[in-house]
DNA sequence: TCCTAAGCGAGACGGTACGTCCAGTCTTCGT
DNA sequence: ACGAAGACTGGACGTACCGTCTCGCTTAGGA
């Protein structure tokens, strides 16, 4: 039942060499130092090819991006904060590995230049990463860990932002010791009164 | 007993002309698409004249933004909670207006790319901000609000990291809702127990 | 009668729509705006079936112009004179259709790159030309009209040299005075005397 | 009193490293495989230079031509068919010298497809050739060698064109006694009677 | 009053990357 | 086994900016 359109189908080898090809060459030389050029010499691929697909740097950017970034399962640690912990550490680790964080102002400068870019990073791995901080709020909610009137939305940023202002804004390296720091302060503020 | 440099001064007028239409343009087309071309055209001015002072775009928006970024005095509302929030609807206001909020993705962009840009904007209005809002943590401890132990440098971070997160990550509008919520959450976290 | 074999009788559709399609672009844009890939998309047709029957857009404007010359029948006017008129009308009216004037200068620059395409252009219509030429000028000699030393393949360069250059080369229209002209001219140098 | 643009002027240099590379790569690889991105690599020249001075390829190559074709100074040699051998003999030498013959038929197409490009060669050596012809022609006249009536253009096209139809459409070389053939019959055609 | 130095607008310079187009070849499916 | 459709590699096209470099000119201070 599928429509199959005519012609010659999409070689799924120059799609994923394109991919490999953007990701190898984001980790050598950075975000803004890639080029177009570059990205189709290096997979063996004409530019045509390349555009047929993407048509910005910043879409295939993200896509290859979305590749390296890892779906974390819902963890049950016990506690309310343990579990929001493991997506922490999660998050944070972006900021330390060098494919990602080397990426991270470029797609924000990206995102803000096109809505198609934008859209496609909050629909990958900031929905993946929130949907699951929710689901563990709201079980620590259930729990009676966290208070009932508790604003899942607004935790979630007050979680996901410090880390991310402190290193686009800063500049400064993510520490496990930080990331521990922000939990156990936000989740002091959403207890639930002993 | 100045020492006077031989020549032809400085033109104080083109000066100005380049910041002007830095500013204009950035806020017509944003910050990606202006180019040191049409910002060298539009002032009236050749390029080099523009070269001659600020050796690349980022360095010069950066200055021109300082001209628009306003300096806020510490207030003193009678509660630590009423003098952050002072502080945040300064910064939060930066996301609303059309002059600045264009342009923070970019100058997150450039500052990844160029420590120089980065160290100009951390010492620019980020340093006062926090030492604004350092000041009346302070204050708050002292006056037995909050609690002694404060960790001031990670409650800068949490309070100023969630709209930063929502406004470049999200792509959402900070209203004064959010705002309150921020610092009202964080401050619980951090007052002293009854 | 009629062999039913399963999908194979678009075969000498697709080779007249390819031609047809070829003289119509030739007509509308010239020869050397005309491209493999609009003569395929005009025709209906896949570029592969085109390149799997000429492998060069030479070769095909070739044989689609060979499709527009017609042959001349030999004429008897009684003098050489008129006899090598009938023929100069026949080539210079060539100049002045649109279908195969906009041909010309392209399909001299492709027989200069290609030994393929200048073979067949010469075997073609150059040959059938020049064949009827010489024979009207053999009976002007034979009946002593023109001198017996005559040199008919210098005679032949003569005739047809003077209004190629003129069109090619100075872009000029190519009228009836002219082609009468170089032809009187002409036979003056090849005249008997008295 | 000469009106001065304003702005750095064009480098000399430049223009002159740009034709010499335009010919050497011609003499080297035919016309139609020279690209303007060879021409400027070779001159090393950025192509934005190359495309501020001439627009297309075929003016380029037009002018680069021209200052292979050389000035030639009206001779009297005592006869109008001597003089008129001479112009011949330039001429002719064209379609032996390997820089300018490769290069004919590709002028011939780009003047088909530019009126510029036409109307830059038609100015430039064809006027240069035909002045001087028509010289010596007239001579002839004033002499009592040539007839009274004779039609000076219809001439010139008469002697060029036969050489250029045999270069160009039979793709034959061009020997001294083919040129002096055609002088001869030509002025034999326009020769006063005794 | 002239001289020297540096600034000025203008725009050309050598480069790099862009995104488009076409050439000629190579699959895929449908008939 | 052929046909259309269309993707493939490859490479030139002409444009836009980059940051630098002349030009002829202005604007100052010091000789």
């Amino acid at each position: 039942m599928t429509t199959r359109s005519p012609g010659r189908p999409r070689s799924e080898e120059a799609h994923a060499a394109i991919l490999d090809a953007s990701i190898a060459l984001i980790r050598e030389m950075g975000y803004d130092a890639v080029t177009m050029e570059a990205i189709a010499a290096r997979a063996g691929v004409g530019k045509a090819t390349v555009y047929r697909r993407w048509t910005s740097k910043e879409l295939l950017v993200t896509e290859a991006v979305g590749r390296i970034v890892s779906t974390i399962p819902v963890p049950d640690t016990g506690s309310a904060e343990g579990d929001v912990l493991v997506f922490m550490r999660a998050a944070t680790s972006m900021y330390r590995d060098p494919a990602t964080s080397a990426l991270l102002s470029g797609l924000v400068a990206a995102m803000a230049r096109s809505e198609r870019v934008a859209g496609a990073v909050r629909m990958g791995f900031v929905a993946r990463w929130r949907e699951g901080v929710r689901l563990v709020l709201r079980r620590g909610v259930a729990r009676g860990e966290l208070r009932a009137d508790v604003d899942v939305e607004l935790a979630l940023d007050v979680l996901a932002g410090p880390a991310f202002y402190r290193y686009l804004m800063l500049g400064v390296v993510i520490d496990d010791r930080f990331t521990r720091a922000v939990v156990s302060t936000v989740l002091r503020g959403l207890a639930s009164a002993r």
